[in-house]
DNA sequence: AACCCGGGGAG
DNA sequence: CTCCCAGGGTT
């Protein structure tokens, strides 16, 4: 037994926090909360893993069910590929009839990496493996004083050996929620307490003034613009959607008619385009109306530049090829990024 | 190794 | 504004 561990595991048992999926060793609902918990806090996560356990309980719900209802449980949350690989990876666990219970088969399942099969394997099964998150590289590097950045090979094979030797062993669940718990709530990344920190006397980050600096990261993401212009086609009750394909953002989510213009583009302009000739196939136009103009959306390494325009035609029942023909009524059964959804609501409101 | 993939909250 | 969050996949 180390004394880090002990004073890790002693401030955990005041400090911890009360949260659903620690109420269970069921390997299925601490998958599911892992995933959705990846690269989204607590507070943001917390309401979305209610829902998704109270709508998919077990694997087997969720196998069943299809992917556009996933994603629609899943609508808000970002990074969507994670409920893709959840719905790949239960129709996978449903084939073998129960969920993995080794790390090498917990770390096959898609969307399950390193971080996450050791926080299944060691909360599930009490399996001795060391979970390596954004709250474990900061905990350690500011304890060790360690400058190697947390996002090079180097660093990361550094951390996870590190992260293994330090493991409490004989209680592997125990210790792994602690630190990432103390991570969470006292060892935060600006302006820790550290006057308060239940490990001030050994941290040398603090001893030599680093805490700031500490964990170091090397690299830094160059933000591309887009420009996104949506139509809104209405014809009588119904309008036109289409599934975003793979290889872009928002795959598999839905979207009105969509036309991206390598810059900036005035109303005027993109309704001269060929691609909006090319859209509307030729159906004349009773009317059109700007839905909301020059929004900002800011995503991990693209920011879009947004306008949504409402297109009425003449005619009601036309077909628009590549577009799915939905009532307007219905548009809310359909999963859709943030940004669509904002127009969604603008449309809806105004209906009333 | 570099890049891609969301959205939100804190400071 | 910037940074970061219970990361993982692809090239």
């Amino acid at each position: 037994m180390n004394r880090f561990a002990e004073k890790l595991i002693t401030w955990y048992e005041v400090n911890q926090r009360n949260l659903p999926w620690r109420e269970t060793k069921d390997p299925y609902k601490i998958w599911i909360s892992e995933i959705i918990l990846q690269q989204t806090r607590v507070a943001q996560g917390y309401d979305y893993y209610c829902r998704f356990i109270q709508r998919f309980p077990d694997v087997f719900s969720l196998a069943e069910a299809d992917e556009d209802e996933v994603m629609k449980y899943w609508q808000g949350l970002g990074y969507y590929s994670r409920a893709r690989n959840l719905h790949a990876a239960a129709r996978s666990i449903a084939g073998m009839g129960k969920f993995p219970e080794t790390y090498e088969e917990v770390r096959k399942l898609k969307g399950v990496g390193d971080y996450t099969a050791a926080a299944i394997c060691s909360f599930a099964y009490d399996l001795p493996c060391a979970v390596v998150d954004g709250n474990v590289y900061r905990v350690l590097s500011r304890w060790m004083g360690i400058d190697e950045p947390i996002d090079s090979t180097k660093g990361k094979k550094l951390f996870a050996g590190l992260a293994d030797e330090l493991l409490d062993k004989k209680r592997p669940a125990l210790y792994n929620q602690a630190i990432m718990d103390f991570g969470a709530i006292q060892c935060v990344p600006s302006s820790p307490s550290c006057l308060f920190c239940p490990l001030n006397d050994s941290c040398v980050a603090l001893q030599t003034g680093k805490v700031d600096a500490l964990p170091c990261k090397q690299h830094k993401i160059k933000v591309i613009p887009r420009y996104f212009h949506y139509i809104y086609v209405r014809a009588g009750e119904y309008t036109y959607l289409r599934k975003r394909p793979a290889g872009d953002i928002w795959q598999n989510l839905y979207e009105f008619p969509l036309i991206e213009t390598s810059e900036a583009m005035e109303e005027e302009k993109l309704f001269a385009s060929d691609d909006f000739s090319a859209l509307l196939q030729g159906n004349p136009i009773k009317n059109v109306r700007l839905i909301e103009k020059n929004v900002k959306h800011v995503l991990s390494h693209r920011v879009i530049h947004a306008n949504c325009y409402e297109v009425t035609l003449e005619a009601d029942g036309c077909e628009l090829p590549g577009y799915l023909r939905v009532r307007v009524d219905d548009l809310h059964k359909f999963p859709v990024s943030r940004l669509v959804s904002r127009f969604f609501s603008l449309i809806l409101n105004q209906n009333r």
